[in-house]
DNA sequence: ATTTTCATTGAAATAGTATTCAATAAAATT
DNA sequence: AATTTTATTGAATACTATTTCAATGAAAAT
């Protein structure tokens, strides 16, 4: 059991990722399974071979970002820019030297809005939805410290979050594009008036 | 000719709208016909009736978008910085003021990557990308007055277009979110050291 | 009032895509 | 070496979506 089984591995792996690549470009619809076959270098025969049907695949994409994604950030101890900082900079970092982590960083996004999605993935996919309304505590406690600027608390963890979110779809669209630097974005949230 | 006419008019006008609001929340290939048939009330039939096409239709979008969405910000008077607070500030306003206008720059974005369009229209549609190519030497500029921070231009110019691409879609998506600040999006490239 | 035009529909035809399947070849097992 | 398992293909099938069309009724023109 070695040949067979590494090739159907490797097989596997490189569906995922042409897929993955075509679905964060042309959007789910748009991508037919002979494309995803074209790209994988098979018949689309030995595709359905692998995986049951092109929903199952998606699926399965959405699985992999679900559990490499999750990320929570519960340092209670830190500030809240510090807090703020270091997810950033931990997205930037993974967007930078994992291109298909910035790939699945879309597709998760992307995901959001498919209606023909099975409950339990839609659930895991509210993710981003929460990270907004969970970060708007956060900047309020540092806006009372001084540290965030004044202003509507949702509006900037809308405009802090979606930055991210827009950059990564950038880089994960055209990887050899330089990547910002995780303290721009900071930037957005940061109070710079002097006390 | 006043009745037929203006209704005429009118379901063009709604169609148009009702696909424009699908095509951005689910994605071309997702958004069938009949999804955009019932939410303008009507029969396949009669959508048929007013553009030959789901292809027509869409094209027809993208051209009403780069109409309204045409901005030049040649201001070569202005220091850098200003004109990218002009820009911002300009963009900022039609997201807040015409959700319509903000589902057409997420439309836009959204049709670069598909196959199936024609060439003229593929044409305009690389603003984006130009947008991006015209901003580094004027970051460089801004760079050399001390307006602008350190750092690559190219990934500045990515930063800061890309954050507004990213809120404007959350927007365009989430109408009833309160809207960042246009400043915000600002202080990406501002630079902040005291000299 | 009659005729013409055209908005509208639902069903039929067409086209496009996903999925299955029977046949084959190659690897693993006996 | 013979047998079983499974990877692979290309064609057949089932399904879904788009597009066309003939029929109907309502507005406009005569």
């Amino acid at each position: 059991m070695s040949i067979r089984h590494e090739q159907k591995e490797q097989r596997r792996a490189l569906i995922l990722q042409s897929a993955l690549d075509l679905f964060i470009r042309k959007g789910y619809g748009e991508t037919k399974v002979a494309d995803i076959a074209k790209a994988a270098d098979m018949s689309m025969g030995l595709l359905f071979h692998y995986f049951d049907s092109k929903e199952k695949l998606y699926e399965e994409l959405i699985r992999i970002g679900c559990e490499r994604l999750k990320m929570d950030f519960n340092f209670m101890n830190e500030s809240p820019l510090a807090i703020f900082t270091a997810a950033a900079e931990d997205l930037f970092d993974m967007i930078r030297t994992n291109p298909s982590a910035a790939k699945m960083f879309v597709l998760m996004e992307n995901a959001q809005h498919l209606d023909s999605l099975s409950e339990d993935l839609k659930e895991m996919l509210t993710e981003a939805d929460k990270l907004i309304k969970k970060s708007i505590s956060l900047i309020e406690k540092g806006q009372l410290l001084g540290e965030i600027k004044q202003g509507n608390a949702e509006a900037l963890a809308v405009a802090f979050w979606c930055s991210i979110q827009g950059i990564a779809q950038y880089i994960a669209l055209h990887p050899e594009t330089p990547c910002p630097n995780s303290m721009w974005v900071i930037s957005i949230l940061e109070n710079r008036e002097v006390e």
